[in-house]
DNA sequence: TATGAATGAGCGTTCATTCAT
DNA sequence: GATGAATGAACGCTCATTCAT
């Protein structure tokens, strides 16, 4: 039990160091090798948990998607549209403040399909069911031009998250945020709501 | 002249060799030897014209920022505020479209920092530059919330272009930048304009 | 007595596991993982029993080499020279079908002379010793050409073992035995006797 | 034509290098470094030459297998089955002489049939041919029990060759020749003959 | 201008081996 | 006796870069 404790603690500090390595240098520019010396581990260590690199980062995907995915599941127990299309939009800021460095990972590699295998796929289907879960949202909410407006947020939470990701002492993602929520809800009847918490 | 004629061309050809396959493979991802195939040319001969990958990457930056900003003169040109903001987005979208694959090696480049010296920097700069020219736009415009809403409006454009490059054929561009400007003069009283031209 | 048996069984396990293992990969090619784990046991005990793979592959040779000159000991039980010839040839190709893949290992190392200390001059060895009883034998039995015959007689019997060892559904390794045989004696006196048997 | 001349030239010196290597250590026993630095040569020069190891030990095997078979050619001219049968293995015995260290190798390599794509099947085939053309000699020549035989002379060739191969300075390889001659055409009617010359 | 032979640092990966438990 | 976590040297290979022609 200890030892598996122990196991566990050296997974995750791999996994740990390979995120920052990913986030600053991309997938490309980080050597197993710095990866393994950034946890304080031996090459040959890493090896030991991970048959490769791609399965690294394959893990560290996994890992991260179950995380953020957790985080969502307040989303679903509210039932209004409206309400939860906000919640949906603020689970989603704060997503960004608290993965930002798996973020940077993940934009560094759907760029490059080719770099790991089914990974861009995953990319796309959280894209898609974000879209698809948006247009939904929308269309019960009775907000107009709900299939390109579905887009257009889309659009402008990755571009904010990108911001943030590349600047984040100079983009305000909080204030952006609450703009765009603002600019969504300002020309619809007003609902009473309180705003939502913790992941 | 003849000569200086056929050195431009190579220059050129190794270019836009240069843009495709990093658009296609990234940056890490395109060896040199590849560039110089694709362009139909020798290993030598690129070294003739670029004394190295970065020189290459930063040449290509420098090519594509210049005929971009030649894009966005005609927006000098407009003075009123509020048909000069209308023009720039106009001209954003635009620009995405004829400079997709820029943009893609651009995207893929920017979550790197370490990968060329000086091209963060670069994108960066722009980065400011444009967030600098909307915020006195909405200002001189009287929109409400300027400095947030230039910031979430360069996230608008920067994530439908990163959608656009992503999945062009899936992605609604055009009706993506109808529906933000649109959005962005629904609320205030309405000027009478007709849009522009060229690129 | 119980643990020793236990200790000698776990032994024998992986030699036999090492045995297969080398046969069909080859030494090089054939990891301590790989042996240890078609053994069902664990790296560690592996180490536990043998201190290096070269001591394994040399553990396995002395076991072999100990089994096989196991077969040959009724040979020596038998004092007429023609019929000790015979026997010994009977013999040779029966070892060679009951140990065919610690032949196949035995060919595939002795190529490599640096593989394993000691293993080379032992393989030698055993064919010097191999020659120099058939020498006498011919010798004792008159045969013509002793010297030579000697040479040629072992390069026979290697041949077609290895023949049968790459293709042993293919190879008539008893009738090329009895081909040989009779061309032995085909010239000599006629010997009346009957044949040997089990090893 | 000088450049050819020397770009043919490293060819050869790096497939000789690898011939001595692979010939010494093995296959698997010879890095790729140690080929080119016994070649006087870089690593990375190899790979411009070879694209792989394989590809290094696929060339020798080529090349080798083409000069054997030229030295075969002169059997072809000759149409009596039995003057025929002698000059194959006169040649066949001069061949191991001549090419002792690729034979080395390519007794290193057939024990392992994973090693290289498509080298053991080249063997095996290489093999058959010899086989075939044993079996329709003999059978020309009228010799007795001609299938058992074409075996049994192919493991005499094979197992002479990898005894001189091995000991060749012990090894009587001619003398083995010569007794396999006379053995083979001693109980037929003689042949008037005078045996063949140059590879 | 133009070529491609030549170099070697660095990469991802394997594997025999050691050692604390 | 038994386990498997941990190590690091060495491997096959890639690739940016240099240089003689």
């Amino acid at each position: 039990m200890d030892q598996a404790h122990k196991t566990d603690d050296t997974r995750a500090l791999l996994l740990r160091s390979a995120l920052l390595c990913f986030a600053e240098q991309g997938f490309e520019g980080s050597s197993i090798r710095k990866i393994a010396t950034r946890a304080g581990l031996s090459l040959g260590l890493l090896y030991h948990y991970f048959p490769s690199k791609e399965a690294l980062l394959q893990a560290l995907f996994a890992q991260s998607v179950e995380l953020i995915q957790g985080c969502f599941l307040e989303v679903a127990a509210e039932s209004d549209p409206r309400r939860r299309l906000e919640l949906l939009l603020r689970v989603s800021f704060r997503v960004m403040k608290e993965h930002r460095d798996f973020y940077r990972v993940s934009y560094g590699v759907r760029m490059q399909p080719g770099v790991v295998a089914g990974l861009s796929e995953l990319i796309l289907l959280w894209n898609t069911a974000l879209h698809a879960q948006f247009l939904e949202l929308l269309e019960a909410a009775a907000v107009p031009d709900a299939p390109t407006r579905a887009f257009l947020l889309i659009s402008a939470l990755d571009g904010a998250c990108q911001q943030y990701v590349l600047h984040p002492d100079f983009f305000p993602l909080d204030a952006v945020g609450e703009l765009l929520l603002r600019d969504l809800f300002s020309n619809l009847p007003p609902v009473d709501h309180e705003p939502s918490a913790s992941c």
